[in-house]
DNA sequence: CTCGCCATTTTGGCTAGACATAAGCGTTCC
DNA sequence: GGAACGCTTATGTCTAGCCAAAATGGCGAG
């Protein structure tokens, strides 16, 4: 993961269908193990004797300390080493492990805790929150592994592919009053073989240079855009829109019905560096956030 | 606004269509005055004079002192007193102020930075940030709120309002597994007159005691509920649908077509509180959400 | 007049403590 | 056996300072 892809929290997720084979150990139609606390407040206790390693944690010296172990942290719970209940080390075990003061690993816990990928209570401890791997906190909704994690086979096609120079509306669309290059592209996101997001993209290539048609035909933009380009700020807009021609073609819908559209634009500084505009196929597919008041 | 209103960050602002006569001063049909962060920061230093008094900022002595503060600070970003621009007292002035350490207050005008409310630079200070007051950062969305920010005269109108026991497929829905007993209505928020929301919801009469239909028939649901009844955890959906005779009819929209559909369940501890499914006509209505890298 | 440098201001980060609070857990005393 | 008590532990909050980094604004040299 590049540090360009790390985002503030969005509590937000998108839920894409089940997948034909579910994980095992789970309990069936339980609606109320959807919501995390009540699951996490009995797993304080049950498993407070997972403890985990201080071994591995290793600070890569670059910016603040506390960004250094909140990224420490966040690694083993974001790829599933720590799993959700896991007991991660006492303030104190950290703070003599990094060599550094108390404050500064309270500052990067808290922080993770903020996002909701940890919970915190007194003389418990500090666990690994339920659905931390589910919560895209520091990545831009990357697609792959949005399908990856359903337990699903992610697939790509790209549909369209063409640098366009001379459309004013496209290029108003990014907002790039001088005659930049554009890049024009259409593609979808299968899972299991099934369209579940198709994607329209513009590029600015002059705030992405080395883009191309080809590379694109292998990787998604979304994933090459995150290794290649920096981005400083993000915006995105949901609505619900009605699927014309190519989007029910693209999505095997009926013409017509509702999609679920997320618009995602990108800058970097002030120079406007990508607009996604993410299709889906309506009633199916879902954003959640969940959230707790302000104490 | 009541304690139990105040919500951790949720980067989205629902947006509703431009009212008939739009706030005065406005550069009209500026793409990138839709993104926040230049025009803040060219604001940085053409406000920076700005600054505001400290005299009205006082603590409700409730709580830790940094959430006394902040909202001490919150309280005039959102009620509008301090313009988007405005420059707030320095972290050296408030900690004086209000006489305790920097590190209290920097935590308090940190949270709120982290939130997006402020925006800080070194050197220069710490402003309020462009639609601050547009972020339904600390309220479950109401809205009354959202509409009288736009500009529009708010308007609701209760249409079903019943009290029911034995409906399973209702009790499903909230996971409720005694016979409690529910209140199940319907209703539409207006804006000049247009409705732009349909709202349908299931209250567990048992964790919102005293409700019933007759202060409905004046107050919308939600902010009943918010003055009433507190909650710990709320989960927000967001999907696309097509309306239906009953969503067309209360929308006044086609048959058919896409709504935005924002479910939101609500929870006091274990116990759910209310299921609400509010309804948007679709591609007019638009959540955004804005927000920046890890660094 | 312009350029570059420096002082000042404001936030960013960090430290090493302190006491408070919640909660688990064991002990003691009925 | 069970309730009450208190010890221990981990986080929550707070303090009073330190130096660093960024950016502005003014000053002085060319």
């Amino acid at each position: 993961m590049s540090a360009a892809s790390r985002g503030r929290a969005i509590p937000l997720a998108i839920v894409i269908p089940k997948p034909v084979a579910p994980r095992s150990d789970q309990e069936p139609s339980d609606a109320r193990a959807t919501a995390a606390s009540h699951l996490d407040r009995t797993m304080l206790s049950a498993n407070r004797k997972d403890s985990v390693s201080l071994e591995p944690l290793r600070l890569d010296g670059s910016g603040p300390i506390w960004l250094q172990i909140r990224r420490a942290l966040s690694q083993p719970i974001l790829n599933g080493d720590w799993r959700p209940g896991t007991r991660i080390p006492a303030e104190m075990d950290l703070k003599a492990h990094f060599q550094t003061s108390r404050m500064t690993v309270n500052k990067a816990i808290q922080s993770l805790a903020a996002e909701g990928l940890l919970q915190r209570r007194r003389k418990v401890g500090t666990i690994v929150s339920e659905r931390a791997q589910e919560r895209p906190v520091f990545e831009i909704w990357n697609t792959a592994d949005v399908v990856a994690r359903s337990g699903a086979e992610y697939g790509y096609r790209l549909l369209e592919c063409e640098f366009v120079r001379d459309d004013p509306e496209k290029r108003a669309l990014l907002n790039v009053t001088r005659s930049t290059q554009l890049l024009w592209l259409r593609c979808v996101h299968l899972s299991n073989g099934r369209p579940v997001q198709m994607e329209e993209r513009l590029v600015n290539v002059d705030a992405a240079p080395g883009i191309t048609c080809e590379p694109l035909a292998q990787v998604a933009p979304g994933p090459w855009l995150l290794a290649h380009v920096p981005w400083t700020e993000a915006e995105h807009t949901i609505s619900a829109c009605e699927a014309g021609p190519l989007e029910a073609a693209a999505l095997e819908v009926r013409l017509g019905s509702a999609c679920l559209v997320v618009e995602r634009r990108t800058w970097n500084g002030d120079v406007p560096v990508t607009l996604a505009r993410l299709w889906h196929p309506g009633a199916e597919h879902r954003l959640v956030g969940r959230f707790e008041p302000q104490r």
